[in-house]
DNA sequence: AGCACGCCGACT
DNA sequence: GTCGGCGTGCTC
């Protein structure tokens, strides 16, 4: 009896196994169409087997094979099983996640080539009882694409970095730590084209879809002769099966992407880069909850390929182990840069009455670029006009009725909005419960701010820069168009700004209200806050325009704004993992979170708990399993929801640990509405 | 996740 | 008398 074992996009943790009476040994990392249920599904041969578990009456046999499609090699489906594995995900989902969605129903896009890696006859599908196999075609290796033009000359730490990069004669993970400016890209742009000469493909992540293109744009810049995918949810259905197809044939020399694109087969790859790896978008945070940094690495460890992590503020797990000789640590010195750093300062906010939130200081600031026609930034990383609609008199607020959230005033259009589910209505005309007229927003959003320093700036052009303002990639780059033509003076932007844009004559950057996240529960939130004040404040100054930075506060003390203002990441690094130490969190530990949403906050707890349970029957040494506690926002589009942590000092530990309890949750009687997800290296708990 | 089968309310 | 609500249960 010959058999298969089909992965299928199921949320179940198992293989389906069916009969195939000519499948063959080179049939693995094949599409197949199979009968399931009343219907049928496109699916991924994992192995030939000669008996199954199942009765053998529970049998059906393969409808076709998809010879058309080229076979999966077997490094993908191992990455895609690592992943399984690790994030305790099924099989069969991360195939069809890591798949573009026109293969994964077992379609191919028209190709201007054929891309065929092995063997598929273009066009023919195969029966299990007609079979039809074409030979293999030895692809042409390209000819390596040379840069052209003037290189920019390497200052002496990036040609080390570059040296040390090159160097690497096996797996080696390399943190390379420079702030804006310091000239990271053009050592990753070295290593890829050496990569390039000696025929191998590169691979090159980035956080943002919006970044792509203008990275992509200086990459095609320097290897005009490479071959160029792009990888990201913003890629058109058939281009993308495009760009998988060429980068599995090997025809694709650069695949520069998103999270997305480290799962994008690569027969040649030879260096990994992941630029900005503190950036949170590396980690999935729904669905398949995986992080594209973590998974990098693996897959440089299995082919034995450098891997380039890059970043001004590290994480700590990266700066942890860049410190503790895990990693290689490449610094790119201030002092290559330093003429242009921007001055940090604080303004101490607690001996001042401000002014509609803002300081002197910052006022002096804004009106000092306005006469020598600057611009300024300020910085508030929060949308709208005002964070909540109050009644003082009664004590109404602005709540969502399906978030545990306020409702967020948006004068603009008349209307209360929550940033969680987009809930929408009018302003009411009167307090609901009361009928008090005199309604007052509480606090400044952008929109506000807006408003203020139009009234205090008459002669200013404002611009704001926010998710309601750039709605639309057209509005966006309407914006940028206007900074660039110098026909705003003062910006104000949300965390949309920090990122990716040079503006010419930005000399100022102010932050505002930058310290509700300096005490925020998330035990994570200060290197988050410091990476993105380190990130908008890099926007100011250029060579010959330098740059000042001034940041609100009232706790000025703060080791995390002493170490802003002596541009000393290292140092708040180190600081922060003092701290992580004593409370034993990562990377001194390793964390997973089970969490739960269903109708009632009692439902999502008695699942928790029963969960808890099983994993103590289980036995949990080496494991400290906490109580399961409702979540921080604990309502959600009118679901409640909990979470319960797991932490272990042991990677390994916690892996084998977590696998045995997935099977005891799959078994477990969940009430009507309950949903649940295991998030693996958690990035907010 | 789909998609079945399976027992209780308002309609041609 | 049926159409249909979505509550469990299975899918090789």
């Amino acid at each position: 009896m010959k058999l298969i074992r089909v992965a299928l996009d199921l949320p179940l943790p198992r293989q389906f196994d069916y009969l195939a009476p000519d499948a063959l040994e080179s049939d693995i990392g094949r599409f197949v169409r199979v009968p399931f249920g009343s219907g049928t599904k496109v699916g991924i041969v994992l192995a030939l087997l000669d008996a199954t578990d199942q009765p053998v009456e529970k049998l059906k046999a393969v409808q076709a094979i998809l010879c058309e499609i080229p076979t999966l090699p077997a490094s993908f489906i191992a990455l895609c099983e690592f992943c399984a594995r690790y994030y305790q995900a099924p099989l069969g989902e991360v195939l069809a996640f890591a798949l573009p969605p026109m293969l994964r129903r077992g379609k191919l896009p028209r190709m201007s080539a054929p891309v065929s890696g092995d063997g598929g006859e273009a066009g023919v599908s195969r029966s299990t009882a007609l079979r039809l196999r074409g030979g293999s075609t030895v692809l042409s290796r390209h000819s390596a694409p040379a840069p052209t033009g003037e290189l920019p000359t390497l200052l002496t730490a990036q040609a080390q970095a570059v040296d040390a990069i090159l160097l690497a004669k096996n797996f080696q993970t390399f943190l390379l730590h420079g702030i804006t400016g310091s000239g990271k890209t053009e050592v990753y742009l070295r290593a890829i084209a050496a990569v390039l000469a000696r025929g191998g493909q590169a691979l090159m992540l980035v956080p943002e879809i919006a970044l792509t293109p203008q990275l992509q744009g200086r990459v095609a810049a320097r290897f005009p002769d490479a071959h160029i995918v792009a990888a990201h949810s913003g890629v058109p259905d058939a281009a993308r099966a495009r760009g998988f197809l060429e980068a599995l044939a090997g025809r694709a020399d650069i695949v520069l992407g998103t999270r997305l694109s480290i799962f994008m087969p690569l027969p040649r790859l030879q260096i990994i880069v992941v630029d900005e790896e503190h950036d949170g978008s590396f980690k999935q945070q729904d669905g398949l909850r995986y992080s594209a940094r973590d998974l990098a690495i693996w897959r440089a460890q299995q082919l034995g390929i450098p891997v380039v992590l890059g970043s001004a503020t590290p994480t700590l797990e990266t700066f942890f182990h860049a410190h503790n000789g895990r990693y290689t640590l490449l610094e790119l010195p201030l002092r290559a840069v330093a003429k242009n750093l921007p001055a940090v300062r604080v303004v101490d906010t607690r001996r001042e009455k401000l002014q509609d939130g803002l300081s002197q200081a910052l006022i002096d600031a804004m009106s000092l670029r306005l006469e020598r026609g600057e611009q300024s930034l300020i910085f508030l990383n929060r949308r709208g006009y005002a964070p909540v609609l109050a009644c003082p008199p009664c004590g109404w607020i602005s709540r969502c009725h399906r978030c545990a959230a306020n409702l967020v005033v948006h004068l603009a259009d008349r209307r209360l909005r929550c940033h969680h589910c987009g809930f929408e209505a009018l302003i009411p005309r009167a307090c609901p419960t009361c009928g008090n007229v005199d309604l007052k927003p509480f606090g400044r959003g952008t929109q506000r701010l807006e408003t203020i320093l139009g009234e205090r700036f008459p002669k200013a052009r404002i611009l704001r820069i926010d998710r309601d303002s750039a709605s639309t990639p057209k509005k966006w780059q309407a914006l940028l168009d206007t900074i660039h033509a110098g026909e705003a003076d003062i910006l104000i932007g949300t965390q949309m700004l920090a990122k990716g844009h040079d503006f010419p004559r930005l000399t100022m950057v102010g932050a505002i209200g930058a310290d509700a996240a300096l005490f925020a529960a998330d035990f994570r939130a200060p290197e988050r806050l410091f990476a993105q004040l380190m990130q908008v404040g890099g926007r100011s100054g250029r060579a010959d325009l330098p740059g000042e930075v001034l940041i609100q506060t009232d706790y000025p003390d703060h080791a995390l704004y002493e170490a802003l203002v002596d541009g000393d990441y290292g140092r708040f690094a180190r600081t922060l993992l003092l701290e992580r130490e004593i409370a034993g969190f990562p990377p001194y530990s390793f964390q997973a979170l089970l969490r739960a949403e269903a109708r009632t906050v009692e439902d999502s707890l008695a699942f928790l708990a029963n969960a808890r349970r099983d994993a103590v029957a289980l036995g949990i040494s080496g494991i400290a399993l906490y109580d399961p506690v409702p979540m921080k926002m604990q309502r959600l589009m009118a679901l409640e929801r909990a979470q319960l942590l797991v932490e272990s000092t042991s990677r390994p530990a916690l892996q084998a640990f977590l696998a045995r309890w997935m099977e005891a949750i799959y078994a477990l009687k969940k009430t009507s509405g309950l949903r649940w997800h295991l998030d693996v290296d958690p990035l907010e708990i």
